[in-house]
DNA sequence: TTGTATGCGTTATCAG
DNA sequence: CTGATAACGCATACAA
């Protein structure tokens, strides 16, 4: 058996031993580190030289000690890892999230509130062990979000439906907006009846894409009475589609609140022999797998969730660095992609 | 900053408090803390009271830097963090983790080499901010994983396909009897001219099912020479199965290698009249959520991707424990979900 | 079984 | 601009 917790490692080089090699003393070794302009600049080289040669790398708890920093966020996911980074929205706002930190020297540390009710995530973030934490997936309900206020600066994916007694800081994508492009991509193309497979009425973004699209209608004089609820899956949108076929005969464009239910209400749309984009055509939203894994790629609207990552990242460093007037709504704008079936 | 229901922040309580508290020395506290097996009963209570009562609860980068150790473990993404997460198998992986990880102190560090090759990353691991690693999604040309050896504990998701000085230890699928029970499903249902699409030539996994699919056939007595080999997308899938209905006329089922492929043959044969699973029976691979999106469910192979993930972080914690005879492969058990398909 | 003393590697507060 | 020197909170040999 090979051995394999074994520490061929010598002493890791410290501070100390960098002074040595510059000839200076500890606290300007450290001074160079952390980029102290107070510094002269031959020094700066010779220890940065000596940096090199050591091959010295700052050891994380002794700075996190010595400063009360940790240098590491909190990415809190208050339900199912599997569901969470299942969920092609989150995984893209995740990438999002690491690549603008990849610039930087903090780290990301998984923390997940499933089973407990936030107790064991509430202490570990309260508990110093991150500088700031970006919560996500979060859902009306999540009371125990209430219990991070006043610990260390949080932002928000996605406007929190939660009773906080301050102002929350967060980042969200404009769904009006969304729903008034799709529907206005649907009229600009000539379709004059124009329906829509909207979410749950009980979900915030569902009614603000249900909105856009009613505001795109009046703006434009059509009807807007075409109104069916789904659940957001593909079997919802193809009920959805078939009710809203027996409803309105001169139907001739959707827009879905999801991708999901779109493809659903594709394939409702096929088995009735109604040609896409020809007699109807169809926007969808979110510009998931789904949108390109049917024979006719989905138009839909796309959520910048990449960028909202990296805004929560930008807005949480800011907040970190005690930039006072950090705004609490990050709103940012979504696209259009068009495919072939709008 | 508002009040916050709880403790008023003040200093967090340390060692020093609640050996005062307890009327004891700090050593005794921390070897409560730490469940030092030499300390009497009574005293032991009296501290964990003191601990409660106090809320106290243990500086991470102090007993880091006093122990060296740091109760961290990396999650290391060799690419990109999007397509990691979106792939629902990675994200059922983590779920895994995570879930496991959860009963223990430890705490997962999200560390993606993506575009740095591997330096940053390397250094990280290397630099004793973990404790062990769990490298995922790794593929053949990742040599810098080879600068990992010898630091610390490193668990493999999948055999990695690198050269290393030294056997790892990895979890991995047992493909091939994935592709075995596949095929033998579709044989016990009395079917007699089986194809198959297969994965991408240089993929081992792909490789694997393929053996399995063979060596099922050739038990069965049956004729193993009908395979189109495609590259593991949709679109992908629908042209091997037209090729596979233009070379076998007789074709009575399928086994795909992924479902992503499976639902594009579905595609194909429907947009060929070919009835499913009257005609053509056919399976899967992954139970991937492409499994449940079409009309008709497909039958498909599970990995037990969950169970992995725990698997991992088990063999990665008797790592860290110290336990010398962990095996090497640890190889896990694929499971048939029946369907409509087949 | 328990307490004492020391050190872990940095940062930060002073002087100089 | 730079150098001592005291924290930082905990673990752990060593003593008792």
């Amino acid at each position: 058996m090979p051995t394999v917790t074994g520490h061929p490692e010598r002493h890791a080089p410290t501070l100390e031993a960098v002074a040595e090699a510059a000839g200076v003393s500890r606290a300007t070794v450290s001074r160079v580190v952390n980029g102290s302009p107070s510094v002269r600049g031959a020094v700066v080289e010779a220890v940065q030289k000596a940096i090199a040669d050591l091959g010295y790398v700052p050891n994380r708890a002794a700075r996190s000690l010595a400063s009360s920093r940790t240098h590491s966020i909190a990415l809190l996911v208050p339900e199912d890892v599997s569901r969470f980074f299942g969920d092609p929205y989150f995984a893209s706002f995740t990438g999002g999230l690491d690549r603008r930190l990849a610039d930087t020297e903090y780290v990301l540390n998984l923390v997940v509130a499933r089973d407990d009710p936030g107790r064991k995530a509430v202490r570990y973030v309260r508990g110093g062990n991150v500088d700031g934490a970006i919560v996500v997936s979060h859902h009306r309900g999540h009371d125990f979000l209430r219990q991070l206020e006043g610990s260390v600066p949080i932002v928000y994916g996605g406007r929190p439906d939660v009773a906080l007694s301050a102002e929350p800081v967060f980042v969200d994508v404009d769904n009006e907006a969304g729903g008034h492009l799709a529907t206005r991509h649907l009229i600009e193309s000539g379709r004059t009846r124009i329906a829509t497979i909207a979410g749950p009425e009980d979900m915030p973004a569902a009614l603000d894409r249900l909105a856009g699209f009613r505001r795109a209608l009046r703006e434009a004089g059509l009807p807007d009475d075409a109104v069916v609820h789904a659940n957001f899956t593909a079997s919802g949108g193809a009920e959805a589609m078939r009710t809203l076929l027996s409803r309105h005969s001169d139907l001739d464009a959707v827009f879905s609140a999801s991708d999901l239910m779109a493809s659903g209400a594709l394939t409702a749309l096929a088995s009735r022999g109604v040609d896409v984009p020809g007699d109807v055509a169809i926007v969808g939203y979110d510009d998931s797998p789904a949108a390109t894994w049917g024979e006719i790629g989905l138009t839909t609207v796309r959520q910048p969730s990449e960028l909202m990552g990296a805004t929560a990242v930008d807005v949480l460093l800011r907040l970190l660095a005690g930039d006072a007037d950090v705004p609490h709504e990050n709103i940012v704008q979504t696209e259009l992609v068009i495919r072939d079936s709008a």
